[in-house]
RNA sequence: GGGCGCGUAGCUCAGUGGUAGAGCACUCCCUUCACACGGGAUAGGUCGUAGGUUCGAAUCCUACCGUGCCCA
């Protein structure tokens, strides 16, 4: 490298620089790895987004927090890599598949299945890999020839094999229960599938008559349209109201059926009027209650939600309003109890209602035939794994989410009613036997052996996205097959993701893999926090206030845009309140590095070869390799330890506030060893930055004296290979304190930037540091004659100048001093606390006290000696 | 209703027992040869409120107020 390398442009420019180095990496398959024993493995499974997905400031949060990961272990010397992805997300791609559908004219029945599933992988060529393109610009470096998708074969495998081997164990079973039925979407949803929303609703008063007309019972409900399937009305066993109608009968209004009064614990008796109505296949209470007291079931919703049913007991009663959506009957329900006189009084409510998270629409609770998993000893041992240790949750509290949810856990309902997905590997001969194997042709033979020569057919539904993606961290690797990637990767050592999905999938993978594969899928679960917009509202769709990320990176750079979201990613948060502003100033930060670069490659002298420290070392040679060994040392601990914004600001600190506003500006005062140690710190920093800004920190290190082909398999620096020196550390810590006494002094008196300030030392001082001050300061330097501590002679700086100037600046120090010493005195004044304070606490109080006395005098005595 | 956070300078946030910090914004000075996407210097806070523990509390405890996320 030599001063005659060609002119950098005057400002960093990321548009142009980015996409070439991507380019670069990508042609180079730097993020590649094969599986080798002879490092340590660091594999983070990527969470594979929706292909329906596109990137947001989620995104940038927590997959920014794996690629700095990955980048930080692969340059430690770690058998790195971060494998990608992407999920099949069967109910919201069908959803957008149908959209579009609809649109021609056409539907899912329209094309049939295997035409419409054509169609999806269509799809899924078209758009699926537009977010892959967005985390390349985001500078994102996965090792993309691993990339896998839930539906490809390998992974398909993956899903038979577990569904087959939970099967054969009895942890899958098939039952008729009732389920959130999405009416929308047409498909069951787990539990973790269901959100709530407090929405103004009504409470109905309805009087129940008794069998003899009686006045009965008056119940409240806000859901007066499922009246048609009441199988009775229940009241609490305690409650004194009602003891004599328990075991008495109703009559159901707008019906001629009679309906029991039952007492079950379940009833709350401060809600409404203590008695409510029992809709068994409506209502998850209901049905709790239906099972414990035998009641019949009935449906009386079809599966759009509206009123329809096949039991011949109801269908009368129901001819009005058969075919009507639920929310219509709502309003001839009430309309026909109120002409009956049976509705008593409607009050406002305000109450949780469930919607779907996919579609948004209310969810029916139904009862149906579904699939299940159960899940008490899948719990369990997800729970064991918490509890000993072999799963750790950053922040830790975290782990009581996971701990909670499992502790409670219901069994899960993995069938869908969509095409999209995996299909249940089940068939069922023409009498109703079940066989479930893990192909077609298994299923064949096991039919023929159990049955003799029958048809059978496969199960229609298909299985919950979250089936294939809680086997993803081993399926990836090649899962049942015995893959080297499976033997040196597995488990996987770090997953990083949000909280709103422990038990959508975090929890579940950990159970699936405890079974399946006998070990944890990961070590550490880093739960990154959930990113709001600069008023504090969580960024959504809906509200229309998410930033996008391309926008930031075509206004900021990816490096900036990266920077900007982890400067504000702090380890104990559970919100990351992102604004702008830390991406501008991020971009700001880029441009002072590019520049800092453009000074170290014009020194006259030129830069030496990589890696090369100079024995003989300048006072500001020793200063900044001790701060950078401290920075490598802290840079390092930080990211051990997850905490990226404590990393980032580390970053920001160090490069401009000690080595360009110090280190640099020493600098300028040519040296021997100042190209070297410059070309070194610059070279370190980067390396340090690259996981960070992956982009900037390449283009410079390419610029400077190095090894190797790029700063992605460059080393992690070593803090051990970095001298320090505490002792002139300490000197030029005592410099720049006087070069900022000096400063002030000069931007009190006012001086323009060519006067020289006249500065005057009480003793004398090395010619180095002299030399230093003068520069630093642009001062001239008068020295005393009397030898004295270097730092006291630093710290006894003066300067010649409007003695009114002087004299308000010794004024204002004098005050600070004045009111140090003044507290300091109270406090060793206070015999409690010479007592029990710990000895070096006191000690320490009372040099300080001595320096703020000292401090005091010494204003006091150049006021004095100022000229009136 | 249960769980988990947060409340510190105008804004965004660091700071887990020993004299309150940063960046941005504001005010003033400066185009000096890495960078005006810059440099220098000021100003700005009874650390949500009230109690308690302690020689000493932004920090630990309790209650309250405000605010947010997750779950039911």
């Amino acid at each position: 490298m030599s001063n005659e390398a060609a002119r950098l442009p005057k400002y960093f420019e990321p548009a142009v620089v980015e996409p070439r180095i991507s380019a670069a990496w990508e042609a180079a398959g730097v993020f590649h790895e094969e599986p080798d024993a002879a490092r340590p493995p660091f594999i983070i499974a990527m969470p594979p987004p929706n292909i329906t997905g596109r990137a947001h400031l989620g995104h940038g949060s927590t997959y920014t927090a794996m690629d700095v990961l990955t980048r930080y272990h692969r340059m430690k010397g770690e058998n790195a890599a971060w494998l990608p992805g992407q999920d099949h997300a069967a109910i919201a791609t069908e959803a957008v598949l149908v959209r579009e559908l609809a649109r021609q004219g056409e539907s899912r029945e329209s094309l049939g299945r295997e035409t419409f599933l054509e169609r999806a992988w269509t799809w899924r060529e078209q758009y699926g890999g537009i977010i892959n393109d967005q985390f390349r610009q985001l500078g994102f470096g996965p090792d993309w020839q691993r990339e896998r998708f839930t539906l490809d074969p390998g992974l398909s495998a993956a899903v038979n094999r577990a569904f087959v081997t939970l099967y054969r164990d009895g942890l899958i079973y098939r039952g008729r229960r009732l389920v959130n039925w999405d009416p929308k979407a047409h498909s069951t949803l787990s539990d973790a599938e269901v959100e709530y929303e407090e929405r103004d609703g009504s409470l109905w008063h309805i009087r129940y008559r008794a069998e003899d007309g009686g006045a009965g019972v008056v119940i409240a409900t806000t859901r007066p349209e499922t009246l048609l399937g009441d199988m009775a009305v229940a009241v609490h066993p305690d409650d004194p109201r009602y003891q004599s109608l328990i075991g008495q009968h109703l009559v159901l209004p707008l019906t001629s059926r009679r309906i029991p009064v039952l007492a079950d614990e379940a009833v709350d008796p401060n809600f409404g009027t203590g008695a409510v109505k029992v809709t068994p296949a409506h209502d998850a209470t209901d049905y709790e209650i239906g099972l414990r007291h035998q009641l019949a079931m009935p449906s009386i919703l079809d599966e759009d939600a509206k009123i329809c049913s096949s039991d011949p007991e109801l269908t009368g009663s129901l001819d009005p309003y058969t075919g009507m959506d639920r929310f219509e009957a709502r309003t001839a329900i009430v309309a026909a109890l109120a002409a009956a006189d049976a509705l008593e009084r409607v009050e406002p409510y305000r109450h949780n209602v469930a919607l779907s998270s996919r579609s948004h629409e209310i969810i029916e609770p139904l009862l149906s035939l579904q699939w299940f998993v159960r899940m008490d000893s899948l719990a369990q041992a997800g729970l064991d794994a918490y509890h000993d240790g072999r799963i750790r949750f950053i922040p830790e509290r975290h782990g009581r989410t996971y701990e909670q949810w499992l502790s409670n856990i219901r069994d899960w309902n993995i069938s869908r009613q969509v095409w999209w997905g995996h299909r249940l590997p089940v068939w069922y001969t023409p009498d109703g036997d079940i066989i479930v194997a893990e192909t077609e042709e298994e299923a064949q033979t096991q039919a023929h052996e159990r049955f003799g020569n029958i048809a059978i057919a496969r199960d229609q539904d298909t299985l919950d996205t979250w089936f294939s993606s809680g086997l993803w961290p081993f399926s990836i690797l090649g899962w049942p097959q015995k893959t080297p990637e499976l033997a040196h990767w597995f488990p996987t050592q770090v997953l990083v993701t949000a909280r709103e999905i422990i038990f959508l999938w975090v929890a579940r993978m950990a159970m699936l893999s405890l079974k399946l594969v006998g070990e944890v899928p990961f070590r550490d679960v880093v739960i990154t926090p959930l990113v709001f917009d600069d008023q504090g509202r969580k960024m959504s769709k809906s509200l229309g206030n998410a930033i996008d990320p391309l926008k930031l990176i075509a206004d900021y750079g990816a490096d900036a845009t990266r920077f900007g979201i982890l400067r504000q990613m702090h380890l104990e948060s559970q919100e990351l309140r992102f604004s702008e502003s830390r991406c501008a100033e991020a971009a700001k930060f880029n441009n002072k590095i590019w520049n800092a670069l453009a000074f170290v490659r014009n020194l006259p002298e030129g830069l030496p070869a990589p890696g090369l420290l100079p024995s003989e070392r300048s006072l500001p040679d020793a200063w900044i390799l001790t701060e950078l060994h401290d920075f490598v040392h802290a840079a390092s601990a930080a990211l051990d330890g997850y905490d990226f914004g404590t990393y980032t600001e580390l970053i920001l600190n160090f490069f401009w506030y000690r080595f360009c506003d110090w280190y640099l500006e020493a600098s300028k005062i040519p040296t021997p060893s100042r190209a070297a140690v410059l070309s070194y710190v610059l070279n370190t920093v980067m390396r340090v930055m690259h996981p960070l800004a992956p982009f900037i920190t390449e283009e410079v290190w390419q610029a400077l004296p190095h090894d190797g082909e790029t700063i992605v398999t460059a080393s992690w620096p070593d803090p051990a290979e970095i001298p320090r020196d505490p002792a002139r550390h300490g000197h030029f810590e005592c410099l720049m304190l006087a070069v900022g006494k000096a400063r002030a002094f000069r931007a009190s008196a006012n001086l323009k930037p060519q006067e020289r300030l006249e500065v005057q030392l009480p003793g004398r001082l090395d010619a180095e540091s002299q030399a230093l001050l003068a520069s630093l300061a642009a001062a001239n330097v008068t020295l005393g004659e009397n030898a004295g501590d270097f730092a006291d002679v630093l710290a006894g700086i003066t300067v010649r100048a409007n003695p009114e100037v002087m004299r308000e600046r010794l004024e204002r120090e004098r005050k600070k001093y004045e009111k140090d010493l003044e507290q300091s005195r109270t406090r060793l004044s206070n015999a409690a606390f010479v007592a029990n304070a710990p000895a070096q606490t006191v000690a320490s109080e009372r040099a300080k006290c001595a320096e703020a006395q000292a401090n005091y005098e010494r204003i006091v005595a150049e006021l004095e000696a100022l000229p009136q």
